[in-house]
DNA sequence: TTGTACGCGTTATCAT
DNA sequence: ATGATAACGCGTACAA
């Protein structure tokens, strides 16, 4: 079962071998993969026959050896079961596939130790490029990425202090606006239900209590959350428990995400509350279903896909050398208001 | 910045640079990496000083090509933004995970040609087991899969000629069971609602049409379907459309999925139509909506991260050489019946 | 346009 | 327990 110094039979189909049945040198074949226009007519239709014929198909490991162009873009993201992220896989994966690149995509689980570890799996695949969650590396993990020196864009939220490239949106900012928006509402008594507790949550839980807290509406009673991940149960959970630390004196909550606030709104249903009469629900990323549920949720929207395309996009900027005028960039976001926090009507 | 022979510096850390700092030889660094107990402790630990203080991180395509074992098993889903794939994805992922595997996923985009072009993506980057989604390969694909060689396992449904292993469900059961318990409920006029058409929706389709024809109950308007994605707004559209076709006559949905069921769902509530009372509505996946949704729906529920589990651990048990007792596995699936086909209450 | 020589960073094999 | 040597399969650089 060995193979001999030039192409004898081992079951794996080399270059060498297609050189062999087409009779022409190594490199050429080479060069009818990756750069066609470089070889003769007639070269090129007996090597591409030979290659159809024995079914060669190229080793990306050799290649990436001797090149050193690996073409592998390596992301990081906390979670698979989240649409938050998916999204935005869904827009790498459209650019970065159709550039070329493959991905190798890496789940954090929300946990920067297992982003270090994971980010050591990508750069031992010697990636192109890199895009990883937010901010909250590791100090280990934070060296790394800056040595690398390969480009590198970090998603979902605006930083302070980026690696490199930045993209994504202020949580603070936007979790102060849901409270602007429900003030301006007429709610008074606002809780803020939240789960999993990664920074961008908290970012948000942040905006949300220094809008209220300058109105001295803030109480930290208002507060229910969890460490555990988000899901409709959970909200409807938290609903429950945020009422009842409140004797149900609470006009409005503002839900971290979706998922919690139609937790929240099925189990209000539930407990016959009417919304938005008695109380209203913000939500937060806009998913489907928000716009269709009954009552319809408000809810803060966000170009999710857009963000996955830009922060591919520039990553091959960066690669193609091209100069990038930001490298720090803001999606901004829409509070979409819906029927469920919609007073006066 | 070009690279002496023995590891002056260019960037990049060889295990050469590491060997020359420890003082031992390429080999032993190496040993230290891949067989640490074969390596004396004093050894050990000059190396793994030496590591830590260059900040060595291995060259993965090196040792792919020197020792023929990438660590990469591949997987082709047809879309990220379905849930239905995601979660099957997380059991893959933690499976894989821990057993050391990396994972490199394609997006086929419900497309055999895609799949295709996917498969030798993955094929080039010399991956030691494939997951694959269905059964609906292209020829030249087909025999690309069997001349691997590698461990491969196509999940999500049942298939009659399996190229390796398959762990799936039978969908033609399901959509019969469907019919089979609305009709147990009292309903008759039993509507479809479908979109994207991939073939496990056909088959739920076609155990649909033939349970009801059975009782002759079939008609061709019975079905309303789309190419496009699914989504919550399709489904409304899709229900509203099918009961114009039937001049409302409808008194049952079987959606192909629970997107479609609760765009349905809330299309219905808005058209004030009663549910159950006058109209029972089933999905399929039983999403996490299903259950808390007002009126709860009633849904097809599948151990999809289950599933993904299962099919690493063939993989790797097929990679630890391990017997297999069963190439084909039935992962079943469960009617939850829920307050939306409930008619009798 | 085509080919030659060599190196990419690691591991297998065989010695010591 | 440790090391020397020769691949692994391909692309770069240069030559023809």
């Amino acid at each position: 079962m060995k193979k001999s110094k030039k192409g004898s039979y081992d079951g794996k189909i080399t270059l060498v071998d297609v050189a062999l049945a087409a009779a022409v040198s190594p490199i050429t074949v080479s060069r009818v993969i990756n750069q066609p226009e470089k070889v003769s007519e007639a070269a090129r239709l007996k090597v591409q026959k030979a290659i159809d014929e024995l079914g060669y198909i190229p080793n990306q490991h050799a290649s990436s050896l001797a090149s050193s162009r690996s073409g592998v873009i390596g992301v990081a993201i906390p979670s698979l079961s989240n649409v938050v992220f998916t999204d935005v896989l869904r827009g790498i994966y459209k650019v970065m596939g159709a550039a070329g690149y493959k991905v190798l995509l890496v789940d954090t689980h929300y946990s920067p130790l297992e982003e270090e570890k994971m980010v050591r799996t990508l750069l031992s695949q010697s990636p192109e490029g890199l895009i990883i969650t937010g901010g909250d590396q590791t100090p280990a993990c934070d060296q790394l990425l800056r040595k690398s020196r390969i480009p590198l864009v970090q998603i979902m939220e605006l930083l302070p202090n980026p690696i490199d490239m930045n993209i994504g949106f202020s949580h603070l900012l936007a979790g102060a606006d849901v409270v602007a928006h429900l003030l301006a509402q007429g709610y008074q008594r606002i809780g803020f239900i939240g789960a999993r507790m990664d920074p961008r949550v908290q970012q948000r839980i942040r905006g949300y209590t220094q809008a209220l807290a300058k109105r001295d509406l803030f109480e930290a009673n208002l507060i229910a959350t969890s460490p555990e991940p988000s899901s409709i149960a959970l909200g409807g959970a938290l609903f429950k428990s945020l009422m009842a630390a409140n004797e149900g004196r609470i006009d409005a909550v503002f839900c971290a995400n979706d998922d919690l606030a139609l937790g929240a709104l099925f189990e209000a249903q539930r407990m016959n509350i009417a919304i938005p009469k008695q109380l209203a629900i913000c939500g937060f990323n806009d998913i489907e279903a928000a716009t269709y549920v009954n009552p319809s949720l408000t809810s803060v929207a966000v170009g999710r896909y857009e963000m996955g395309v830009k922060a591919a996009e520039l990553i091959i900027q960066a690669l193609n050398q091209q100069p990038i005028d930001n490298k720090q960039i803001d999606m901004g976001y829409v509070i979409k208001q819906r029927d469920s926090t919609h007073r006066q009507q």
